[in-house]
DNA sequence: CAAAATCACGCAAGATTCTTGCGTATTACC
DNA sequence: GGTAATACGCAAGAATCTTGCGTGATTTTG
């Protein structure tokens, strides 16, 4: 899987189109991208293969869902060793509550992207699940309002 | 466009393979969710316009594309009346390193995203740009070390 | 309680798309 | 200048999508 391909302008447009609708087909990509469309699903596959697509997601609507609070959560911790890290970061993967989870550097050892169905359920978690874990130190969370920005990985860079 | 719609055991789980995999052929798609394809399309297209599936998006490899740098920027503004907010808001929207924005409530205003070829892209971006933002006042950055955990919106909420 | 209406399913068929093989043109490299 | 490698586009068979229609189950209504 050769990391940093070098991809031309056409890849790069394939890449942006397949952010923006995961589901097009590929004569619609073709024609969007400018190339014919058996070309193109061999661009679409080499870049699967290469790992530059990693997957195609759908995107759900939470509140439509029921699922109202969104926030995030900082986690500290009181060590910061590598077994510890892996601990901790194997807890999130068994909370359903925590959909996205970073390691990180900074004041805070772990970044949480959470989602609950209203603010008594994220409150439960906060409080009975995260800052009871055993070496969870902080726990700083932020609530959101609204998402101001979604967008993908690429609109911008292309060589 | 029907909010928190009834959605039955089979929608959920239509929503969870199109998660896992949003390009999933209907085919396949109605084998694994136990009915035939016709109405598994049907239902795939009422999910759309019911604004509850609100898209599909490929999901890229950002180490693979050069992007070595993803980070999180809490930021804190001087004033947080609801005009300064937009503002904010739309700045953010301009800014290509920032790929998802959040307000949020709690010690900081926003939450960003953001990705970079490198570090020094990324600390110009902070120290030139965002620090240098009218009305900003604090910007915490934490840095990631790896992504521990990435999945969708729902794995588990099922009535 | 029964009749009617509504809803969603599955089958079938035409339209579209996918997918592969093949010939050709362009580019890179001796 | 010749050769190899690469990527394109065309064409055809396979698979999928998409729509209309009939049937059965559940719900609503009289």
């Amino acid at each position: 899987m050769p990391l940093k391909a070098d991809l031309d302008a056409i890849d790069w447009k394939i890449l942006r189109e397949l952010q923006g609708d995961g589901r097009m087909t590929n004569v619609e990509l073709s024609n969007r991208v400018g190339i014919s469309a058996p070309p193109c699903l061999r661009r679409v596959k080499r870049l699967e293969e290469a790992g530059i697509i990693r997957g195609y997601r759908a995107l759900l609507n939470a509140p439509a869902l029921g699922l109202d609070v969104v926030a995030f959560c900082l986690v500290g911790l009181h060590h910061q060793a590598d077994a510890e890290l892996r601990i901790f970061a194997e807890r999130t993967r068994g909370w359903p509550i925590v959909r996205d989870a970073w390691m990180v550097s900074g004041e805070s050892d772990f970044l949480l992207h959470c989602v609950a169905s209203d603010l008594g359920a994220f409150q439960s978690f906060v409080i009975e699940e995260l800052t009871s874990t055993p070496n969870v130190d902080t726990v700083r969370t932020a609530l959101t309002i609204r998402r101001v920005k979604d967008e993908g990985l690429v609109s911008f860079a292309q060589p």
